[in-house]
DNA sequence: ATTGTTTTTTACCATTTGGTAAGCCCTCAC
DNA sequence: GTGAGGGCTTACCAAATGGTAAAAAACAAT
C-alpha cells in the first residue's frame, strides 16, 4: 500500500530510497466501507488522504437538503478539502466512500513536519495539487453547455471505471440530474 | 496602472520598493475593445495578463459550434490559460474582452527571468494561482444541482458587478442557458 | 438623422427534465 | 426461506428549458 504512494509521487519527482522510508512513515493506513465518512463537513479538514484503493466523493448538502457530488477521487490520487486544509477554516464539503476504500492519511501538522525534514516535498505536493485542480476544472468545464444525455456520455468517456464502480444515484448527483432521469438516459440514450 | 498590479501582489506578500520597480518593468501594457481577442485558442498561451480594468472571459467553442464561457475575470486579477502557459501545450480556450479592457502582460520567458531575479516571486505567484483555482472551483460548484433561475440568482449574489457590466448573452453562456431563457428569467424570475 | 448590425425581448410550440408514485430487484439480516 | 430496506426502473403528468421566429430596442458607423 505504501508502495502505491511512493510510485504516485515519483510520477512527479524521483525520490531517493532513504527518503521513501521517511515519507511512508508519516502516513497512517485507514479503511472505510461504502457510505462511510472519511471527513464530515462543518469542521476543519486536517487530513490529507492518499486513496490506495476504492473511490471517494466530495459532497455537500445544498439549501434544499439535496446531496450534491462535487467530484469523485479514485485510487492513486490525493484527496482533501484543500481550502479548509490549507487555510485552516471549516469546510462545507464532506468526503464519503463511494465504494469500499483504503487510504493512507497524514495530518496537516505532520505534513508540515515532513516538509521540515524533506523541504523539496512541499514543491512536489504543490505541483501535484495544482495539476489536480486544473484537472478538476477541465473536467467540470467539459460538461458546461451540454444536456443531461451528453454530460453522461462525456462522463462515460472520461471516467469509464468510475461509471462502473459507483452507484447510479451518485453519478446522477455528480451530473446534476435526478436518478430517474439518469436511469431513463441509460435505457434509451435520452 | 502599474500600481494596481503591485497593490494586488502585496495582498499576498509585501514587496520591497526597489523590487516593485523591477516587477513592473517586466510587464507591458495592452488595451482591448469589447469583443477583441486577448488570446486565440489553438496555440500555446505564452502570456500572463493582469487585468487592470474591464472584464475578460475564458471561452471555448464546443462540438456544436456554440460558444461556452468558462469564467469571467475582472480587474485586479491575473488571467492566463494556465494548463497551456505552464505546460507549453496548445490551449483550447480563448480569452476575450467582455468589456473594454486594459491589461499588463508578461510572457512566460520573461516571467521565468523575473523568477531568476526575484526567486521569491515564484512562490507568490503560485500561491495566488492556487487560491484563484480554488475560487474558480468553488464558484462552479455553487451552481451544481440548481435550476437556471437559481443559478442566475447565485450569480447575481456572487458577482453583482459582472452581472451589470457584461452582455446578457455572455452571462447566459456562462450559466449554461440560452439568452432567451435568461431574458425570461430576468423578467419574471423563472 | 439614417442606416445597418447586434442584442434583447416576446411569443409559440417541441423537447427535456423533474416530481410523484408504484413496482421490481437485489442484498442482507434474521 | 422470509421479510425489510435500499436502489433501480418505469410510467405518468407537470414544469422548465430549448428552438424557431419575429419584433423591439440598443448601439455603431456614416
Amino acid at each position: 500500500m505504501e508502495n502505491t504512494l511512493i510510485n504516485f509521487i515519483q510520477l512527479f519527482q524521483p525520490i531517493p530510497a532513504p527518503d521513501q522510508t521517511v515519507i511512508t512513515s508519516f502516513f497512517e493506513p485507514g479503511s472505510f466501507k461504502e457510505g462511510d465518512y472519511l471527513f464530515r463537513g462543518g469542521k476543519t479538514c486536517n487530513d490529507l488522504f492518499f486513496v490506495c484503493s476504492g473511490i471517494v466523493r466530495i459532497v455537500v448538502i445544498n439549501e434544499k437538503g439535496v446531496e450534491v457530488t462535487h467530484f469523485f477521487v479514485k485510487e492513486n490520487h490525493l484527496c482533501t478539502i484543500l481550502s479548509s486544509f490549507n487555510n485552516q477554516i471549516p469546510a462545507d464539503e464532506s468526503i464519503l466512500a463511494a465504494s469500499d476504500t483504503e487510504v493512507l492519511a497524514i495530518t496537516r501538522s505532520r505534513l508540515l513536519t515532513l516538509y521540515k525534514e524533506l523541504p523539496y516535498m512541499k514543491e512536489v505536493i504543490d505541483r501535484i495539487t495544482q495539476q489536480r485542480l486544473l484537472d478538476k476544472i477541465r473536467t467540470r468545464n467539459s460538461y458546461l453547455g451540454n444536456d443531461s444525455a451528453t454530460r453522461y456520455k462525456i462522463f462515460l468517456e472520461q471516467e469509464p471505471d468510475i461509471a462502473r464502480r459507483v452507484p447510479l444515484k451518485d453519478i446522477a448527483s455528480y451530473l446534476g440530474i435526478t436518478p430517474q432521469s439518469l436511469s431513463r438516459i441509460r435505457k434509451n440514450g435520452k
